[in-house]
DNA sequence: AAGTGGTCTAGACCACGTC
DNA sequence: ACGTGGTCTAGACCACTTT
């Protein structure tokens, strides 16, 4: 009989993953309650409580109330992407980060964004730059601000500070959405990334939003050959 | 004076993030111990602490022992994806789930799959399949499975299950990584999509592994227009 | 009705990193 | 050395869901 000393709640989340990847415990089945597993481990119900809600925010189990706690049938992987600042982006790859600003303009979106971004009528500020790593281009940053969420956007200097950085640091950001996908480089954005037109290139969409209004649309379009990593 | 009533950790979370929001906390800021919001908000401090534990992990706060609790200078985004078994997410979309086995072959892999995999010698086993929507291709996968760590899989039938599925449930999974990138389809990729030659496709590729060994190491390539969502 | 997880509390001690 | 977060404990009560 191997003795194991749990102590920590990261001791228990431990010992039942290991159960749980040496197949003790199978996918779907259920496991003994808390109040057991504290005893046969000899601590608290809250330490266990602790560890196994942690697998359970990971995917690994599925509990609920009265019915217990099982080994998730269909472990689902979540692989938690950290979404950094474009510049500390780059700076971490070792680059010298350079931001050139391409236009900014004042003005009635179009329908789509108008759409998406829920504004009826008015304008927004559109801004285009590039994010440059060692002088080559790394990401087109096209991105729509809302003026009415963020007044003080309409005065801001974006030649010097990107848009990415001054909203995080100006704007009350609640929540958001993103997306990621896949598209060919449009003739413009081939001579902005200078690569060739029609080459796959990594894209990410962003909304993010206030309480009420959504404040900020930005498309991201990397350079050819990115791509993001995480571990899971 | 506001009064606001403190119960549950989730509150404490929500009156801290709103005072980050409203930067009544600005950005690099250290915030009061655990001791005294405890105080002000009449509840214990391990419910202080479960709220801002949480707070910590979505990356809100900077918290360390002795130097006290910040509001992070630049909140870094952290977005979840969940990564769900093909099948799951094909139904997911409302669409018929059909599979087909493309090609399986044992032998031994090329160097580059041999570099990644760390394998120095021996076969590995190549499966290639297709994962149809609606009778639509809906993603191509490309994997090499170490029959060295899953010798089971080599007289496994991957006709009627695809190998992601059988590995789901038929190999220890510990951990691995994960990337995401576009790329233009080649020939051979856009007959099966049945897509145009060089279009942009979403590309998923990771790599899991035991305590010791890579399990496996699989390629999706997604049919164009592919895109994948979360919330932030 | 009853069993299970979810959480709170008060007090305690520890671990770590800064001073 | 000391202040701060990190965690444990024992007991309690609550919330949810299934029986």
């Amino acid at each position: 009989m191997t003795q194991i000393s749990i102590k920590s709640w990261q001791d228990v989340q431990n010992e039942v993953r290991n159960r749980i990847n040496s197949r003790i415990w199978k996918p779907g089945q259920q496991i003994p309650n808390e109040a057991t597993l504290a005893q046969e481990f000899g601590c608290a119900r809250a330490t266990v409580n602790r560890g196994l809600q942690a697998l359970a925010d990971s995917g690994l189990l599925d509990r609920r109330r009265k019915a217990g706690t099982r080994v998730a049938l269909h472990p689902v992987r979540k692989a938690t992407l950290s979404i950094p600042i474009l510049q500390h982006e780059i700076e971490a790859r070792g680059l010298i980060y350079h931001y050139i600003l391409k236009s900014r303009t004042l003005g009635p979106p179009p329908e789509n964004i108008r759409a998406e971004m829920g504004i009826a009528t008015g304008n927004a500020l559109h801004i285009e730059a590039l994010h440059l790593g060692d002088n080559l281009p790394y990401v087109i940053e096209d991105r729509w601000i809302n003026i009415t969420a963020v007044p003080q956007a309409e005065t801001a200097d974006f030649t010097q500070q990107s848009p990415n950085k001054w909203l995080v640091e100006n704007a009350a950001f609640v929540s958001g959405d993103i997306e990621f996908s896949a598209e060919n480089a449009s003739p413009k954005q081939a001579e902005l990334l200078m690569c060739k037109i029609d080459e796959a290139l990594f894209v990410i969409k962003r909304r993010t939003q206030n309480h009420a209004q959504i404040i900020t649309q930005a498309t991201l379009i990397f350079a050819p050959h990115y791509s993001m990593k995480t571990r899971i």
